[in-house]
DNA sequence: CTCCTTTTCCTAGGGCTCCTAGGAATTCAC
DNA sequence: GTGAATTCCTAGGAGCCCTAGGAAAAGGAG
């Protein structure tokens, strides 16, 4: 009956972990609470609601990210860095499909700024480096990047590569070497008729 | 005290409505019976639970979009054909939110198969023929572009450009001609050296 | 060690949601 | 009209979120 040991830390790394089980839609504070051994009432003296919880696993789970990220990207350059960090970022979501959902959750101001979300584009442009993009071109770029991992991901989670032969894998090396020949042909003015190069 | 008219028709429909005013995940079959002024219990007539009320969004909403996008698509082709396409797509999701939300849920296959899942992928496919790609280059075109319309859709519903200078207009305008620019260079062979064309 | 404060956990309970069971009323088909 | 199907009802169980108020444990000061 003494205490359980209940911190916010390890509140917020059990529901990552029930989040990868069963989807941060069904995390539940009742749920948690059964797995520490408590009622769930009592979780209120460290949570304010169940919001914030999904909060948390945003929040640690854009930290873990932005680690596996920093360190693919670590002596790597042009297409090299492109391919190790979406990988990086494919591999993430699914290992942890919960905390790579909760990724996309809505963080107020203050909660955004103390969260990794910077790292996260400053590695982008990183990335970019091996493209000599200037502003708001590289701004543009880190836009297109981020859309499609994140779409990528999205739809092969949500089952939408499975009812066709061709892999996903497969599409997504493609998609990489896609983006990496469109990055070096940036086009510079829309409509650019330089950019029209069919063989 | 007479029927009051439900149908899974119009319950489909109010649902959807609900869904672009609170968020799909708020639509809850508590609130449809209150808006037909009946009792929660009634609509188990009708549905059999509360998940075929958002597969039945989803179908509805892919209808939905796929006629928009048709009709968009007519007539046109090319760079034209792609942006008409990819604003139809951002369009509606922008007027319809929740309902777009509801276009990413898991369909079964038998539901899969009778909704307009398929007309989606043809349309894309439809596009690059203004491209001239073959097996499988085609099917990994589909799932570029539609990673990248549904990642930008997504980010940009989430918030994630709000807190930034640039705006998303313009770098959905530029995204486009990036893509455009990719499909037309696209890369036959992995890591080709032709394609590296720096001016 | 004792006393006091803070923290953690408890019981109790209200409100909302989903869903089932069984019955009444309305509508439809013949 | 009569029987059958459909639509809607009341009643109720179970799970979830969250609040209020109190007991027990942990930690600090004297």
């Amino acid at each position: 009956m003494a205490h359980a040991g209940v911190t916010v830390e390890r509140l917020a790394e059990a529901a990552a972990e029930l989040a990868d089980e069963v989807g941060l839609e069904n995390v539940t504070v009742s749920e948690l609470a059964r797995r520490f051994g408590v009622k769930d009432a009592s979780l209120y003296s460290h949570i304010r609601n169940a919001h914030e919880l999904r909060v948390r696993v945003a929040v640690l789970a854009l930290a873990e990210l932005a680690d596996r990220v920093a360190a693919a990207l670590a002596g790597r350059a042009g297409k090299d860095a492109l391919v190790a960090f979406a990988n990086a970022y494919r591999d993430y979501a699914k290992e942890h499909p919960g905390r790579y959902t909760a990724t996309q959750v809505e963080l107020d101001l203050e909660t955004a700024k103390a969260s990794a979300a910077r790292r996260h584009s400053d590695m982008t442009r990183a990335i970019l480096r091996g493209y000599s993009l200037a502003e708001p071109d590289q701004t543009d770029a880190v836009r297109l990047l981020g859309s499609t991992f994140h779409g990528f991901v999205s739809l092969e989670q949500a089952g939408g590569f499975r009812h066709h032969p061709r892999g996903a894998d497969e599409s997504w090396g493609r998609v990489l070497d896609t983006l990496d020949v469109a990055l070096r042909n940036w086009p510079t003015h829309a409509g650019d008729p330089e950019a029209s190069r069919t063989p």
